[in-house]
RNA sequence: UGGGACGUCGUUCAACGGUAGGACACCACGCUCUGGACGUGGUUAUCGGGGUUCGAAUCCCUGCGUCCCAGCCA
């Protein structure tokens, strides 16, 4: 069986027939002669999901597939809200996503000397001042978007001023927020972000690497640019939200004299109907324990995929299936579960699983006896073999697989029906057996001892092949039903439109626990990770909470399901 | 309202002045010991209005719509 161990699957370096635009720049440069540097840069401030991995792709994808490199940067630069346990899941997930930095692990943090010193270098060349406003007052300066902002009366602070106290506030002499280092750009500036941005702000808090050295830290836009240049990066992709900030990150370059010069270049996030994709909403499902932590199989986060039982493959495909490109997109869950069916489809063995179990008895079984049937383990691979799988005079079938009075579409079994048992043999249902309410308990069916194996000699047909699973021999288990874990295509716009929020369109029926399932023999010993088709059902996967004899599979995702779109058609 | 960006099948990505194409979804049919997989066929799109051109999704003008920016977050 296919576990979900990180090993990791080679990268296509070949770029596809038509380059998206992020790739006609890149292959153009490579082709003038450069070489090709790239950089994932994560904040740790929360575990990675299905956006991140698009990011991924593209970073790392683009520097394979050019012959360049891509650096993993930790954009630690604000210790308030970093840990040590997202730079670890972070890493674990990239990994796990089938990507290497070749050691190449690098922290904005490792720069903050490096980075002090080329502030200084501005405050010397007159192009950045320390400014004692508080941040209202800087605020209340900013303008808007249709006004100006003001000049700061700390503005036209001197040269040596402007050093002295900058490097008191290294030195920890001021409160937090007594001081930030300005960029002197232009406060009329069309563009907010070039009206004189905040570089460095004072913050006596512990830093999850370099822990009490440092009491003021650099912003993003200012860490960011520099972190790029003193990497060699030559292609910085982002998302469109820092379209409006590559005035500033070209400024910075520019007037700290970067030894090199990278560009930035942006692209569309990626979003997905049926769920939330912002870190500060993912952490609120985990805080609140709307869900079962950051793996969580409902979770959009990568490590919520895996534990779900996707492969690292299906989501690389399903980020080369969307594309790159600068229009804002929401993409259809439905494309992302096509792609763990392909590919399980042609991985995963097939099992037999009876999640809502009916007793079915053949009265005309000899008791006791138990045949062995050879069975394929997966008819899409011709490699994976076969197993044994015991058959005897009390099966389970499923419960969905019986109509008592069926419509005219349903082919499983009915009263007088005949189908077939998959592997087996073909049965005919005599009689259902009720209990006191009027519920059916069992069923009593004759079965053919000329069709062993699932054929007639005679060669009649059945409509219908039913999974099923020794009564003896079978093991108990539990089965965890997914569905999307929200109610609404877009939860935060609903939610607005609405008046709620979107906690309040969480889908109730997101997780379905059953129990008392009966499971084939060898799923009672799968090790956690194992990834399986429960024929007719879907693909599985053993959860981290399975055990020998008690096992759990969480259902990655359904087999596409006709009968149960003709019967949703007939209501 | 200032600035930046974006508008092509239901969704998403292509077409780079020369037949609007692929994938997913959807519909029909075929095949099948998984109502799965697979195969065949099909429906559906260039935001509007002007222009340039033999020819425009593509270039120009104009209108409309959507998204992003006023953190000492990233």
């Amino acid at each position: 069986m296919s576990t979900n161990d990180p090993a990791v699957p080679a990268v296509d370096p070949t770029p596809t027939a038509s380059l998206d635009f992020v790739r006609e720049i890149v292959a153009a440069d490579a082709a003038a002669g450069a070489s090709i540097v790239t950089r994932f840069p994560p904040e740790p401030n929360g575990y990675l999901h299905i956006g991140h991995a698009k990011a991924i792709c593209v970073d790392f994808g683009v520097a394979v597939e050019y012959g360049g490199i891509c650096n993993l940067r930790f954009d630690d630069t604000n210790p308030v809200k970093e840990d040590v346990e997202y730079v670890d899941s972070i890493k674990a997930d990239v990994h796990w996503l089938g990507f290497d930095w070749a050691g190449r692990e690098f922290y904005a943090s490792d720069y903050y000397e490096r980075l002090y010193q080329d502030a200084e270098g501005l405050i010397r060349r007159g192009k950045a001042y320390v400014d004692s406003h508080s941040a209202d007052e800087i605020r209340a300066h900013r303008g808007t978007l249709t006004e100006p902002g003001i000049d700061s009366p700390y503005r036209t602070r001197g040269v040596d001023e402007n050093l002295d106290l900058f490097r008191r506030m290294r030195a920890g002499e001021f409160a937090d927020g007594t001081h930030v280092l300005r960029a002197k750009i232009d406060m009329a500036s069309p563009n907010i972000n070039m009206r004189d941005p905040v570089l460095y702000r004072i913050r006596h808090a512990d830093h999850h690497r370099t822990g009490n050295t440092w009491c003021i830290y650099p912003m993003y836009d200012y860490a960011h640019p520099l972190s790029d240049a003193y990497e060699g990066v030559t292609h910085s992709l982002c998302t469109l939200e820092y379209e409006a900030h590559r005035p500033l990150y070209d400024w910075v370059v520019r007037e700290c004299e970067a030894a090199h010069t990278p560009r930035q270049i942006e692209f569309a996030r990626l979003n997905l109907n049926y769920t939330v994709m912002s870190k500060r909403k993912l952490l609120q499902l985990v805080a609140q324990q709307h869900v079962d932590g950051w793996d969580d199989p409902r979770m959009p986060t990568i490590s919520g995929l895996r534990r779900r039982g996707y492969t690292p493959e299906s989501i690389r495909d399903f980020c080369a299936r969307v594309g790159v490109a600068k229009k804002e997109n929401v993409i259809d869950i439905g494309l992302l579960e096509h792609c763990v069916r392909e590919d399980l489809n042609k991985r995963a063995p097939r099992a037999m699983a009876v999640l809502k179990p009916l007793k079915v008895v053949l009265t005309n079984y000899p008791e006791g006896q138990v045949e062995t049937l050879a069975v394929v383990n997966n008819p899409e691979d011709a490699t994976a073999g076969t197993r044994d799988v015991e058959f005897s005079r009390e099966l389970y079938i499923e419960q969905d697989d019986f109509q008592e009075d069926p419509p005219k579409k349903f082919f499983r079994l009915a009263p007088g029906r005949e189908v077939r048992l998959r592997n087996a043999y073909l049965i005919t249902c005599q009689e259902v057996v009720k209990d006191a309410s009027g519920a059916i308990v069992e069923l009593r069916c004759t079965y053919d001892p000329a069709t062993r194996g699932g054929d007639a000699p005679d060669g009649r047909k059945v409509k219908a092949t039913l999974h099923w699973v020794s009564a003896a021999h079978a093991v108990n288990g539990e089965v965890r039903l997914y569905d999307r874990l929200f109610t609404a295509e877009n939860p935060e716009s609903a939610a607005e439109k609405s008046g709620q929020t979107f906690l309040d369109l969480l889908n109730p029926a997101s997780l379905d626990v059953l129990r008392g399932c009966k499971l084939e023999p060898m799923l009672g010993t799968a090790p956690a990770g194992t990834r399986v088709q429960f024929e007719r059902l879907g693909y599985f996967c053993a959860d981290l909470d399975t055990a020998p004899g008690a096992p759990v599979f969480n259902r990655t995702v359904s087999l596409k399901d006709t009968w149960a779109k003709v019967a949703a058609r007939e209501v």
